[in-house]
DNA sequence: TTTTGCGTTAACAAAAATGTCAAACATTAA
DNA sequence: TTAATGTTTGACATTTTTGTTAACGCAAAA
């Protein structure tokens, strides 16, 4: 147990590294060298765990999906009340946010090089009952009326964007990190004030 | 006259070739042989007239940078009631948005890496003047009361993410090309209602 | 102790991408 | 026409990055 802890898992470290460079620093073009050097081990090793530095790519954009799959799922299949499920979303959403700012973006430049979705049907499956929940919502009165996909938009686009794109953001509009963060931790009062009437 | 228009400036075209490529296309680690080939040119011209592909990253970049700029002069020194100054930005965005939808990723990509603004003054500027106009705006009721920082993210991010993140977002959602575009077709208005009490 | 197998390493090989240069070419000015 | 200048090209050199292989070390099993 206590040298499970202390020994590393290689394969399991360089992952990690990986994801940190990719989806917390953006440093897309890292070079296979520039990952092992973070990770504290030999460049080769990466080719023995992963055959290919683009293997790694593919299954480290894999994870990135398993991961987001599992948040839409914690929120959808939970019993809370719509406008509740919307509030643990943004928590769940901004705490990953913290760790892996460049998550999206990345899955977005990867897809334009080529990789794709594996499994859109459960994303479907949970999309239609959540769609179902929004439309129901804007019946009673509590959101405005709009394409349940357009609210879905607009919900990941309020909470997403400003963090994926804050160095543009945060340049373009002259702020320095610690103003920054303080604009990112009003978000959810933002947010949620936007979404509801 | 009709000689210069027939006769292709190369520099330009490579520049503009480049642009298409990133912006439009999304493929930032783009090979320079690629951006050649794609603009039918021999690939040492690129270094001819750019000397380096890093320089060709840096001008393309500030190309970026500038018409951001531009887009937004345009708006917030026109005379045009507030109300129609944001609508005369989204017509204006998603214009842009249609040809180069992923200018915003590639700007923060390449932030990561190391470019920077060149003058944020101007754009400072600017924006103190049009925060001024949105704080007016919220005394009036038009719009909700936050900090105006916060009303521009809104702005922005509901209308930037789904065009640059459209891969990811077309996908998960599990929908066509034509599906989406008329998602995106849509918006302006979703976004003026959902900005606009 | 020897053996087996996994993880690790360095040295090497190969590939991919960038950059340089001199010669060829075209265009315009003298 | 010739000279001069700027543009384009292919051949070559260099650099950067990736992938392979054989040997090494080490721990657990025989």
């Amino acid at each position: 147990m206590s040298i499970q802890e202390i020994d590393i898992d290689t394969e399991e470290l360089i992952k990690e590294t990986a994801k940190k460079i990719f989806f917390g620093e953006g440093r897309f073009k890292a070079t296979t060298q520039e990952i092992a050097d973070a990770a504290g081990v030999n460049r080769t090793l990466i080719n023995y765990y992963f055959r290919s530095r683009n293997n790694l790519f593919e299954i480290v954009f894999e994870d990135a999906q398993t991961k987001e799959i599992s948040i839409a799922e914690q929120i959808i299949f939970s019993d809370l009340p719509f406008h509740q499920k919307i509030e643990k979303y943004l928590d769940l959403f901004f705490e990953q946010a913290k760790k892996y700012p460049y998550l999206e973006i990345y899955m977005v430049t990867q897809m334009n090089q080529g990789s794709c979705f594996k499994d859109p049907d459960t994303m479907n499956r949970m999309l239609d009952k959540f769609y179902l929940e929004i439309a129901l919502e804007m019946e009673k009165g509590n959101i405005a009326k709009m394409r349940p996909e357009q609210f879905m938009l607009n919900l990941i686009s309020l909470t997403s964007f400003p963090v994926s794109m804050r160095p543009l953001l945060q340049e373009s509009m002259g702020m320095s990190n610690e103003a920054y963060d303080v604009l990112v931790d009003e978000r959810k009062k933002v947010v949620m004030d936007t979404l509801f009437k």
